[in-house]
DNA sequence: AATAATTTTTAGGCAAACCTAAAAAAAATA
DNA sequence: TATTTTTTTTAGGTTTGCCTAAAAATTATT
């Protein structure tokens, strides 16, 4: 059946799927950096993943997963992302304070416990962050979108997620009232420093800088 | 806070209280086929344990967990049986198949998860085969029971626990339909294998070997 | 009490997953 | 294109948790 890999393994394999997402090119730095680790142990890893069929790989050159490396991939973020809507709506977590106990939960492979979650929680199609959830078989619905950065002035849309590595924007933006569905739209955007003005209906304008409208994703109206 | 132990540790110290419940005095080659390893493995460990101060130990003697031990212990026996009745209770698995499951949800260590869950499945005092679930102090309540097979002849009585090692067990009860709450007496005791026929209330007597009444707990009315 | 059997520990090794420092390759710059 | 800088890999080492085989201690038997 379904090979069983390591929770190191399977940390890897989650990473470069979501660096390989953002840019085609992963870089063995790049992937230290997302996993706290040393560019000598990612390329042990990357032979490891390698010899096990998860990953094409040309040393010194670039690196991306097989098809067999995406398929596990999908499965694991499958698990994260039923577990962290299983903790925000029926433990009542905040959306910020889900992803480092998904961490952990996602490791536990049992893929009768998946699908039966899945079904518990009503088969959701989005995490509580707006990403969409991989079906039993895999199946992913990726939506367009595009970064609140990239949405031209005065163009109403609809925020459809938000890049969840850190906690902290995530309470910043929760204390906005800026959630997944939240419609806006950007009034104005400053050259000094690319920060932006955003209007959401009958609310006060508010500021955001550059970096947090990169990882709000929106959905133009 | 409360240190943080290895998947590995928290697997030992598990057993070893486990095994002390029953006999005082815990041996090496008990807690190597507990965990299925190996004495010289089992060793290694102890001096670990020791060392981080759960574990009394006098080499070549006995082993067993000290104060702190303990505490670690009803922790983690707190996160497997809440997660036993989670997976019953809350996705339908039956009581056979929900051992293994949570021998890995267990490890995950987030107190917050554990005490909502318990608040999320109304801070349940038993798990799914009766035995007792320790609160978010640690406090448990030992109940009053004994092994079937040391129940007098005639003497009505109630199924409190099982012992959940083996699935097998537990789905040879379900399928007599022996399970927590079943109220029982013994009608003969077969000197021969130690055998029992016991019959619950408007139901055929039936048979089971002296290994299966050493698994079941019962309490006497 | 001496010997035999059993249990436990020690000695030495291995694999996984990490690390630092050095070498090699690739990319950027002059 | 030659040189410098950056990136990546290799070499060698550590820790954790396991193993087998041998030695030591304990317990059982004569
Ligand atoms: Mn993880
Ligand atoms: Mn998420
Ligand atoms: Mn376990
Ligand atoms: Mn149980």
């Amino acid at each position: 059946m379904s090979p069983n890999f390591s929770i190191a393994e399977e940390n890897y394999i989650k990473s470069i799927y979501n660096l390989q997402q953002v840019n085609d090119a992963v870089s063995t730095t790049a992937l230290a950096e997302h996993l706290k680790s040393k560019p000598a142990s990612i390329t042990d890893m990357l032979k490891k993943l390698q010899a096990k069929g998860l990953l094409l790989y040309n040393p010194y050159k670039t690196f991306r997963l097989s098809k067999e490396g995406i398929k596990a991939a999908l499965s694991i973020i499958r698990r994260h992302r039923l577990w962290e809507s299983f903790l925000v709506h029926k433990l009542q977590f905040s959306w910020e304070e889900v992803h480092e106990v998904a961490e952990e939960l996602e490791h536990v492979r049992s893929k009768k416990l998946i699908d039966k979650l899945d079904g518990f929680l009503g088969y959701p199609k989005f995490d509580p962050h707006g990403d969409p959830i991989p079906d039993t078989n895999g199946k992913i619905n990726i939506q367009q979108q595009l970064p609140l950065s990239s949405l031209p002035l005065n163009k109403q849309a609809i925020i459809t997620a938000v890049q969840d590595q850190s906690s902290e924007l995530l309470s910043f933006l929760s204390s906005l009232k800026i959630v997944i569905g939240t419609r806006l739209e950007i009034k104005r955007r400053l050259a000094f420093d690319n920060s932006l003005e955003i209007k959401c209906r009958n609310r006060q304008p508010v500021n955001i800088s550059e970096q947090v409208a990169n990882a709000i994703q929106v959905n133009p109206l």
